[in-house]
DNA sequence: AAACTATATCGTAATATTGCAATATAAATT
DNA sequence: AATTTATATTGCAATATTACGATATAGTTT
């Protein structure tokens, strides 16, 4: 085996789980924060930022993207990334809800 | 090759990283929301909820309390599992933050 | 068109994760 | 003390991830 076994849980839990693993990763950190910091999104110079080769930031780009955090458009010979508003907004309504939630039951025996 | 270079990154990057990357399972999803779900945190029934092997989700289990997602308290012979509110609080406020940022500069390119 | 620049893909080695049967541990019950 | 109950650990097979050199692709510049 090895394989996760999705199709035993909800849509919903394995979206939330696709999300979190894709930003399961320093250098995915990193590259969301790095777009979080340029102003415009016209960025070719996302491997220059990170301690890591070509190809590498190039793969993590494209989890990222198949995740739906991230957006490429290309520009010329360049390709602008930036972030995908719609799921991060998804993960902080997921983290607020649960942040919620246990605030109202604080009567916990731990 | 293969293992992650954390050495690179901050140790900010990494914490975050870990905890999304503890959440990256559907399975470990359902355990989060399962212990939302109950009321006390007296549940020594993860097991019989989730449709995996007992040593699957005890090692899910020990993955979520490795990443400091959940405590786990012994309780008689049996173990009470209950959600570390500080590290959902602060994956809250980290999701919190990107999108407040995200919604400043609606101005962007894509 | 040739050279350059930016990014992606391929191939592959090293390592990590997922899942479970078998077994171990340890408290509770009989 | 033997049995039961709850959970953890071990060992292992299947699969996935991480990282990068080499190479491909495609637009840009000269």
């Amino acid at each position: 085996m090895g394989a996760t076994k999705t199709e035993h849980f909800t849509d919903y839990q394995n979206h939330i789980a696709i999300l979190t693993k894709a930003l399961g990763h320093p250098a995915r950190i990193a590259i969301i924060e790095y777009l979080m910091s340029v102003e415009t999104c016209i960025c070719g110079d996302i491997v220059n930022e990170l301690p890591l080769a070509q190809p590498t930031v190039s793969q993590h780009l494209k989890e990222l993207k198949n995740a739906g955090l991230i957006k490429g458009n290309i520009e010329g010979n360049a390709i602008c990334y930036c972030i995908d508003e719609k799921s991060l907004t998804k993960l902080r309504d997921y983290f607020v809800n649960i942040s919620d939630s246990l605030e109202k039951k604080k009567s916990n025996c731990c």
